[in-house]
DNA sequence: AGCTTAATTGTCACAGTGTCAAGAAATCTG
DNA sequence: CAGATTTCTTGACACTGTGACAATTAAGCT
């Protein structure tokens, strides 16, 4: 790390001017689908446009701060309650036509997102299907389009290791619940049998209740246990999931 | 990604001053051991502290651009000959005390790496054994320290899952080479059979030449096959390696 | 009570890997 | 040159994890 050498070092407009920004691909599942948190831009470039909420690292904050006070001012989830991590930063010269901005890209996750709120500069927030903008349907601002593939394939690689699909689910969730986060966001097909002996085995879930006592969604069936991550563990799982490529596609339909 | 909504938002006196450098974690193996590619800071803040190779992000450019450029000027390597990836953005306020500094950070593997030589604002350059940084017997400038831990691990968990063990070899290499890749980044012992077999069976890797015609190292005992990674192929590795806690570690003597 | 649904448990085969031994192909030593 | 030594390579066997799929359990519904 150097600074220019130029006597001028110490002199701020010597740099050329950059902004450094924060842009945040939050991810919750609602209505089965794994969807994104938009925005529509209300200014100038790209108005009308969707994009990812994000907005200016302040002076005195880090770049982790500022995800975090976005995450919290654009949908109202409080830190601690989603999983909020970097992943990447984007520079390219011209990436805005302004002037040069250079963003750091985080993703989150979480469950029960509020309705999204526009607020700001957004002239509207909402969540959008994760397969819509796969598929190219929706054209998004700046290298926005980008971002977004990379931060849905990290999330998607990181369920593989980790317990992060508990971040889908409320707190106490069960084994199905889980199943269908892993089905959602890979977009396959999991034999319930299989995947009920790989989390019961691994030493990050731990029992709650050995049945569930609320009358909750389905009606039917054998009531399903509840289960947790244990709190002082490493959400590294004992043993990976292997996403396997050409499993059936719940959306080939 | 939002700018500031006043006016002065197309003025570039109006965001508070940033420079954006780019830091590099050279890493490559000598004398059978991990090591990182630091300068000596000739310039104050830190001078003469050890650091990573880095510097400014130029206008034109965009940061991957900058940090093949400083890769090569630091150490003569190709950018192509030497793998080059982003892993994180370190932005804490006060991480340089002259004024604010975003860095983005970036690891490079390489094999054969030149002797490096003392150049523009390093009063010198040398390869330094990880184990030294990890076991802290040498301090480090700004928050290089941690830039360096993340940087070791992302390459050490990348070795899991891809064939990014070649990149520390030339382009041809004895399945051994490989395996003591493995065991000198991992800091562990392999069983050198299975390790033949996971090699043998993995479809990135191709075999060269039955034997080692060539008069090398290892002068005596039945000479090698020749392998390299097959050039058309994805480098993820068809069954991952997995780094096994609390196997045989080879320093603890 | 019997049907339907969903959670859970069980069975079996097979792939991958750890342990360990044996074979192959070179050099080195006397 | 014969045998010892070294290193690469192949083989045997057990055990674990996983995919496929059947059976059992525990509820609600009619």
């Amino acid at each position: 790390m150097t600074l220019p050498e130029r006597p001028s070092e110490y002199d701020p407009r010597a740099f050329p001017p950059v902004a450094v920004t924060v842009d945040i691909a939050v991810m919750t599942i609602r209505s089965n689908d794994l969807q994104m948190l938009l925005i529509e831009r209300g200014e100038e470039p790209f108005r009308g446009t969707w994009a990812l909420p994000g907005g200016f690292v302040r002076p005195d904050e880090d770049p982790a701060g500022a995800a975090a006070r976005e995450l919290a001012e654009e949908t109202g989830v409080r830190p601690e309650s989603a999983h909020l991590e970097q992943f990447g930063s984007y520079g390219d010269p011209h990436r805005d036509p302004r002037m040069r901005v250079i963003t750091i890209a985080y993703w989150a996750v979480c469950s029960e997102l509020p309705t999204p709120l526009p607020g700001g500069d957004a002239a509207s927030a909402d969540l959008v299907p994760v397969s819509k903008l796969e598929s190219g349907g929706i054209s998004l601002a700046f290298d926005h389009a980008k971002i977004v593939r990379d931060a849905v394939e990290c999330v998607r690689a990181k369920l593989e290791t980790t317990a992060l699909a508990a971040r889908f689910c409320p707190t106490e969730f069960t084994i199905t619940d889980l199943r269908r986060v892993y089905e959602t966001v890979w977009n396959t097909t999991l034999d319930a049998g299989n995947f009920q002996r790989k989390i019961r085995y691994n030493s990050v879930f731990e029992l709650v209740r050995p049945r569930r006592s609320d009358q909750e969604a389905p009606l039917r069936g054998r009531p399903a246990s509840l289960w947790t991550v244990r709190a002082d563990a490493d959400p590294t799982l004992d043993t990976p999931f292997r996403r396997r490529p050409g499993i059936a596609d719940r959306h080939s339909a």
